[in-house]
DNA sequence: GTCTATACTTGGATAGAC
DNA sequence: GTCTATCCAAGTATAGAC
């Protein structure tokens, strides 16, 4: 599958032209998952967009389906990268709360969901494919997890869902808003539903039902 | 497009053989659907799957994408009239809360919202299909819309959010869960969450904050 | 590493026999 | 109304020239 060198480390063993044909490759895929979906994303298509011949991404990736993997590969990491960096800068749930609108109006907007979304329900006909990018998803989940334990109080989260559970809930809601919105071409009610929900939690912060009490300071 | 009679009304004018193709074809289509995804959704394996040749989808259908089409009806009209039923002999919100989650489990295990699901994403690569789709999943949010009002008391909705977003959400969720548990072969995350859910609703009912108040009784 | 050419398969769609 | 046969377009994948 790999040629020389690791899939994801593309070092100096790698020459330039190659590595760009690759990410070049990457980037079509992608494009092209979010314009023509999982069914439109062939290696005709593909290499069409790169402005490539077709038969490179047999040699580059082995399969169409390889390729399409390392797509997503490059997706979740480009996006939770922005989601670490965001959370990272938020001091408190209404602020993770808020950042989310923005960062979510973008993968809209972007198409960054839409690319999840076609793999996903893709992968009902590519026989091994749906295991892929099921532990793709995981990498999701788990970030969803994360900010979650760091922005609400355990006390909340044993009288509601453990965090797990509502990190399932939030990317199930990520992926199904993604659909509708991309459906009706109009992303609207899902930005208006996000930001009541954002509002919501800004109140219930507000109301200090939300954080966790800060580590024993004196009152 | 439509040969003889039209194409939700089977009447008399359409021969008894005729008929029984058509529906075979449309559960074949079904079928086809839910295990092989819109991707593996073609008309030789439809035909195949229903015993017959495969030039009859194109006779009775035109496309493969009209056969897709009244399947999705099919799916639609038949949920659509259990979650229907269901709804009217539900006396309370948690009734109804109840009642959606046998359903939804019903749903998932079946496979009617892998259908849904499969039609949407796969719309991305069929020119004109998406505005279609559109229209038929319009039918569901309007029922969860209805079925909010009729079950949730308007200054609760004036608060949080009105119930055509609620709708969209719900929706939304169906196909976020259904597209989860689908990748990862398991429903009992999604399951577990419906649940929660549906006893946080049981818990507002019972308290009182959520059933509109009875039309001038006294008191 | 990249391109051309090609073998093979599958799918959409139609024509015509029955 | 159904089936066989067929055409054509598109897709995966490989071999070999450059």
């Amino acid at each position: 599958m790999a040629r020389s060198g690791s899939p994801s480390t593309p070092g100096p063993r790698v020459s330039k032209a190659s590595a760009d044909t690759r990410s070049t490759l990457i980037s079509a895929a992608i494009e092209t998952l979010k314009v023509d979906g999982s069914t439109g994303a062939s290696a005709r298509a593909i290499a069409r967009r790169a402005g490539c011949n077709q038969g490179l991404v047999f040699y580059h990736f082995g399969s169409v389906a390889n390729l399409l993997l390392a797509a997503l590969d490059a997706v979740s990491a480009d996006r939770l990268a922005q989601y670490g960096a965001a959370a990272a800068l938020a001091q408190s749930p209404s602020d993770l709360a808020n950042l989310a609108e923005v960062i979510f109006q973008e993968d809209l907007d972007a198409g960054h969901a839409t690319v999840l979304v076609e793999l996903i329900s893709g992968a009902s006909s590519m026989p091994g494919f749906g295991a892929e990018v099921a532990t793709r998803i995981e990498a999701w989940t788990r970030f969803a997890q994360s900010a979650i334990d760091r922005s609400i109080d355990p006390r909340v989260l044993a009288v509601t869902a453990p965090s797990s559970e509502l990190a399932y809930g939030v990317v199930a809601m990520y992926l199904g808003l993604e659909m509708l919105s991309h459906l009706n071409g109009d992303r609207s009610q899902a930005l208006s539903l996000f930001g009541r929900l954002n509002r919501l939690i800004t109140l219930a912060d507000a109301l200090g039902v939300l954080s966790p009490a800060p580590a024993k300071e004196p009152t």
